[in-house]
DNA sequence: GCGCAACATTGATGCACAACAACTTTTTTC
DNA sequence: GAAAAAAGTTGTTGTGCATCAATGTTGCGC
């Protein structure tokens, strides 16, 4: 982890919506923004850790993750440049309800969270914005529940691989996580994640060559997530 | 399913914080609010339908569950009065995620939705207020998604008997669900969750008498819940 | 470029739980 | 208040998956 002089931060003006709103309220001033860069494995933050900052990734991806138990974690999603991290947090509570670990290396744009505050205490279009995206990830949460609990695992790692297609936007992509984290945002060990992989390419449903996955039956993909 | 003409809800007045909210601003007028009378077992709101209305719970208990593959249901929450129902589905989407069915005879109070946004477009505290709401909601639906998981059924029933003492704050309550609606929040098959519940009385931790629950040992519970 | 650690793979074993079945008890309905 | 439906109970069986174990492979630090 290491600390950016401000100057070193360009993207984070073109990606940031905390930094628009600001500028528009005339607080730009105020904002003071850190950025900082996280090593691959790092955590961003730390479940049941104070809220100090909002974040947001800039660069890099990262695993949204609640510690289990029997040190097996569930990977609730993936985060993505221009994401909030911590979004669900924001809130309700003032402690994290989950951790964020960067994939590789990942580059965050933090504003002290009472300027996030007044940001949308006085500004009704962000706060709207804010809970629009809100929203999606309850969403999302929700339908991880059903999969999780009802889906056996070929079903589950199906699901999976189609979130990261739909995440990257294709169907032939670079799998960023490792089979232990494919299986912990699965729910399932890493030796069926293994498994259900290698049964899926020789079966001619996904192409693995590497690190690089090819959906190669998408549809049949949705047919077994869909069935468990 | 019965609609109240506007004089029989008085209640409501008390309950509501749309109301409040309304006549604060001066709008009173404009809510017109609908107050309906649900019979045991009806849907309140359906999965996947457009959420047309905000509807309040003023009296009754229901539940919020998710459909989920081979006629299998999760239930993730149960409602009490003056509790939102289907706040989780009043931002992102334009339709309900889940169900909400009453448990007992239930009434409530409806309010356009375009009124409710209006309220919290307008209305900063109402929104804020509202949001807290939401936070909430967020971090139980984290915790079921870790026990749901991770625990066996012993634990999984020791949480839900803990959820339902909190809800209704008291070592001793009448069970309104079924043993097979607590195998749906324990996401463990009805048999199971009978077995569990006899298991615990013959171990003392629970009395047992015909619809009424009492929680002996609470911390042997929460010990249960915590280790799985 | 060597050595160690992280990651990946495959097979074998055991067990927790769902599913089935058969039955009793309670509640609802007309 | 009788018949039907829903809810509750207990024992048995089968299986999907976690876990263990052993070994191969890749990547990284120095």
């Amino acid at each position: 982890m290491r600390y950016l002089t401000k100057e070193n931060c360009q993207t984070c003006k073109l990606k940031c919506d905390i930094f628009f709103t600001a500028r528009e309220m005339g607080i730009e001033a105020e904002l003071a923004p850190e950025h900082v860069v996280y090593k691959k494995h790092e955590l961003i933050c730390r479940q049941n850790a104070e809220v100090t900052h909002a974040i947001i990734l800039i660069e890099g991806n990262a695993k949204m993750y609640i510690d289990g138990m029997n040190n097996k974690n569930i990977i609730l999603n993936i985060l993505l440049p221009s994401n909030y991290i911590g979004l669900l947090s924001i809130y309700g509570s003032t402690t994290y309800a989950y951790n964020v670990a960067a994939l590789n290396e990942c580059r965050t744009c933090h504003a002290d969270i009472n300027l996030l505050k007044k940001l949308y205490y006085e500004n009704h279009n962000f706060l709207l914005k804010l809970n629009s995206a809100f929203g999606n990830s309850v969403n999302n949460i929700m339908q991880k529940l059903i999969s999780l609990n009802q889906k056996q695992i070929r079903g589950k790692v199906a699901e999976s691989l189609l979130y990261l297609a739909q995440l990257y936007d294709a169907n032939t992509f670079e799998l960023t996580i490792t089979r232990k984290e494919l299986g912990e945002l699965s729910a399932i060990s890493e030796e069926n994640a293994v498994r259900v992989l290698t049964e899926f390419k020789n079966e001619g449903i996904i192409g693995l060559e590497g690190k690089e996955i090819s959906l190669k039956m998408p549809d049949l993909l949705k047919k077994i997530s869909a069935f468990g």
